[in-house]
DNA sequence: GCTGATTAGTTGCAAGTGAAACTAATGTCA
DNA sequence: TGACATTAGTTTCACTTGCAACTAATCAGC
């Protein structure tokens, strides 16, 4: 694939088109459009919302704080969406009576089955997305893809997005 | 990797951390900000820029139009970053006379020093990120990406960054 | 138990974003 | 030639975002 192209001088040349973390990012930006449509047409909801509830739906009740070190999202952005999803109650707070600064998230029944109906679409998105790819060659995407992330976290620096 | 794991009634669950559409997007947000550290901090320059000036330094000459399309970006997201590097005397504009709506954008001689300089640090960092993935692998990585990229960009929709 | 550091979460603010409306120029077709 | 559609690029507007500052609560060490 990638032939490390050079200029006249030896310097590698960039093409940006080839350039992975271009790639990578303008992949990103159409799944996320995409998906942003299931939950965003047919829910009203956008993605910082739909990843507290996914993480919600998944684990149960939990502080913000763990929503945000588990989603990968800003604190202030899980504030954000937690406040939203609560005036439509589709999640409510508990007061945590060990450590009163935290508070408990959870689902409420309209929450839960909003879960229920985006969770299949979630899914039947993603099997079309990855269909015909075969199957070691997806592993190995993933397993690339995950070393990725993780370098990606260090080379990013110390920053973190949960706040830290 | 995936073993389709499902709930007690059948249905196929949803882990997020397993689930690619966030994966992805997890790993372009943290490939981007530590690009744009580099070209950021080093040279105050955003990613629209960046993606301006990479595309002028490896075609020369061409129009705002031009750039979205190769670069995906949204016209009116073009349109600040040129006037942002006109401002700073990184571009220059110049009227095509044969068609007066649209101009010319090409680097100045101050952007062509700033495009070789960050040139060698973004391949760098490229290789940074990849460095110790089997070179099939990444091969298989970017062959997927791709795939992934093209088939998004249709389950998107109709809609095109570049807003056509 | 008191003082300073830390943590969970919220809010103000400035910067960035895309959709839609807009301007000016060009193309189309009768 | 004239009327209407299209295109390149800009601007306005509403919305989202992350950072910094803030509040309230808990922790650490003496």
């Amino acid at each position: 694939m990638s032939t490390t192209p050079k200029t006249a001088d030896g310097e590698r040349a960039l093409h940006l088109e080839q350039f992975v973390p271009y790639r990578i990012n303008v992949a990103a930006v159409f799944a996320s459009r995409a998906l942003a449509r299931i939950y965003g047409e047919q829910f009203g909801i956008g993605i910082p919302e739909w990843r507290v509830i996914a993480q919600l739906g998944e684990f149960g009740r939990m502080t913000s704080r763990d929503i945000g070190e588990l989603s990968q999202m800003h604190k202030t952005k899980v504030s954000r969406a937690v406040s939203g999803l609560d005036q439509r109650g589709l999640v409510a707070r508990s007061e945590n009576r060990a450590d009163r600064r935290e508070s408990f998230v959870s689902l409420t029944a309209a929450g839960a089955r909003v879960y229920a109906q985006i969770v299949p679409l979630a899914l039947a998105f993603e099997q079309r997305w990855t269909e015909g790819i075969a199957p070691d060659e997806l592993r190995t995407f993933e397993r690339v893809l995950a070393v990725l992330t993780e370098r990606g976290r260090l080379l990013a620096g110390t920053y973190r997005e949960d706040g830290a």
